[in-house]
DNA sequence: CAGTGAGCGAGCTTCCGCTTGACTT
């Protein structure tokens, strides 16, 4: 018979944590909440002070007949469910639920899977926070109140079955919200002046005018201007800087990156994470932390010298940039870092070396970088033609990861490349000056990935519901993750080569949206609805 | 007389956050 039994949230951890243990100890799963607030009416009784009516899930008796028996058996009950608002209550729950006797029951916290961890929560237990699973309480009753006043209204109102809540009506309305803003959104347009050039060893370049022009006629001026211009170099500036890695992956990021580099849907991401972190390979999936264990940190550094040598070495801690954060776990990295990729399938592999990347690289050097600006000036014009060059100087961290943005800006950047070895007077040769019309742009549609980033930002929603509510909101018909063709538009180009000035109307395709997150007519009624009544409601 | 249709009443939907499977495709 086993002395202590250690009940945590979930399985896959249990397992982990009972090799640690040795053979006094027991682990099991809670499988996450274990009571809930009734399902049936409101489950608050509001007459007598906001008091919350719990009952088991009927697929939860099983489990908690079990987890009775185990604690009937034991001599010590350790609650090591997670150290915050949810899991506190967890272990609340289960103290009432299994009727657990307080002399024999010792609550322990950590917040990574190591041995010393583990070791070290066992030695320092402490009681339940009745502070936290207050605010838990709170929390939970709020949602309850707030759920189930609005969504009879929405059934009677507008139709059946539709829902509102603290998270998804949010969500709902950031989305119609910034369908307005590029619905009332005026495009403008600007003439952008890209000029290619030669050095008198005839190397060339691309340089971009300082200035944009509003008008065709002050773009025509100009290239007039230019067509008997001296062309020299007034000025080179170069300044070192450096590009420092990214966090290690909490769940939000991990979403957005596996969207932007992979094209997963959100749902697709988790369901891979889970896979590998039911086989051992990564650790917890939903987490707002980007802190690594110690014993994380060494595995890094051994890993990176061994492949890349000390230079490429620098280790640090990260801290969040989150406000709701409450850090119960590790960021999300592999177990074993000097396991590059795993078996499985192809998404699970292209994840999990997503994920070894990002943490290998989060603990890597700085990319040394020199930037190189050349003022060109132009004899008979106050204008003066800019190039902009990047030279990676050291590669540090970048040798394994490349940091992708959200701009999808199919614009060719005139920056980041490598400029000719040139001095200051020297002339230069034009060797096509073209002046482009380009439109101002509309702020962007939240993907699924972007809306969970704005979302965490506002601290709307936790990691384990990102997921879902997205899912939530389609399945109401709020929104739709739509494909849209694009429109032609008409441009005009003007480009001078040699002494020909030519005019060029060109068309472009504009608006094209892969993936992006529309609000339908029920969407918009339906926050229309909650904006103008949630004060008179609630 | 058999089949149709209008009208009525009852019962259901719903929140957020913690977990996996059990289901389909």
């Amino acid at each position: 018979m086993a002395k202590n039994l250690v009940i945590v949230e979930s399985p896959a951890k249990a397992k982990t944590i009972e090799k640690y243990l040795g053979k006094d100890y027991v682990v099991k799963s809670s499988f996450g909440h274990i009571r809930d607030l009734a399902k049936k009416n409101l489950g608050v009784n509001i007459e007598s002070d906001f008091r919350p009516v719990y009952e088991v899930d009927p697929e939860k008796k099983k489990l908690i007949a079990e987890l009775k028996k185990a604690a009937k058996t034991s001599d010590t009950v350790w609650l090591a469910s997670d150290e915050d608002r949810e899991g506190e209550a967890i272990a609340w729950h289960l103290s009432e639920a299994l009727k657990l006797d307080p002399e024999h029951t010792k609550r322990i916290v950590f917040h990574e899977i190591t041995k010393t961890a583990i070791l070290n929560a066992i030695e320092n237990p402490r009681e339940i926070d009745y502070n936290l699973v207050d605010a838990q309480q709170a929390r939970r009753v709020l949602d309850r109140l707030v759920g189930f006043e609005l969504s009879p209204l929405l059934w009677q109102k507008v139709k059946p079955s539709l829902s509102a809540g603290r998270v998804q009506s949010v969500s709902v309305r950031l989305i119609v919200e910034r369908e307005e803003e590029i619905e009332n959104f005026q495009s403008t347009s600007l003439f952008k002046v890209t000029g290619i050039f030669t050095t008198a060893d005839n190397k060339s370049f691309s340089a971009e005018l300082s200035t944009k022009f509003k008008t065709k006629e002050e773009a025509t001026a100009f290239l007039e201007d230019c067509k008997t211009a001296n062309f020299k170099i007034s000025n080179i500036t170069k300044k070192p800087s450096k590009k420092s890695p990214p966090a290690p992956f909490t769940t939000s990021t991990l979403q957005q990156e596996a969207s932007r580099k992979m094209g997963y849907s959100v749902s697709k991401t988790m369901t891979l994470a889970q896979r590998l972190y039911e086989s051992g390979k990564i650790t917890y999936m939903r987490t707002d932390s980007v802190n690594l264990s110690d014993l994380a940190i060494n595995m890094a550094k051994d890993e990176i010298i061994s492949q890349w040598g000390a230079d490429y070495v620098k280790t640090r801690k990260f801290k969040t940039n989150s406000k709701g954060a409450q850090e119960a776990h590790e960021a999300i990295r592999p177990t074993q870092l000097n396991k590059h990729t795993v078996g499985g399938d192809a998404g699970q592999k292209r994840l999990y070396e997503l994920i070894w990347k990002r943490t290998i690289a989060s603990q890597m050097s700085d990319a040394l970088i020199e930037k190189t600006v050349i003022d060109i000036e132009i004899d008979n014009n106050k204008y003066k033609f800019i190039a902009n060059g990047e030279v990676i100087k050291f590669d540090g961290f970048l040798t394994v990861y490349n940091v992708s943005t959200d701009e999808e800006d199919a614009e060719p950047s005139t920056n980041n490349k490598i400029l000719p070895a040139v001095k200051e007077g020297d002339a230069l040769q034009p060797n096509g000056i073209v002046a482009i019309q380009r439109f101002t742009k509309h702020p962007a549609r939240y993907t699924e990935a972007s809306l969970v980033r704005k979302m965490e930002e506002l601290g709307i929603g936790r990691p384990s519901t990102y997921a879902p509510t997205i899912s939530t909101i389609q399945k109401r018909g709020y929104v739709v993750k739509e494909e849209r063709e694009g429109v032609l538009r008409d441009y005009i180009e003007l480009s001078l080569k040699g002494n020909e000035l030519k005019e060029n109307i060109k068309s472009e395709k504009t608006g094209y949206e892969k993936g992006k997150l529309f609000p339908t007519d029920i969407g918009i009624l339906v926050n229309k609805f909650l904006i103008k009544y949630f004060d008179d409601i609630l």
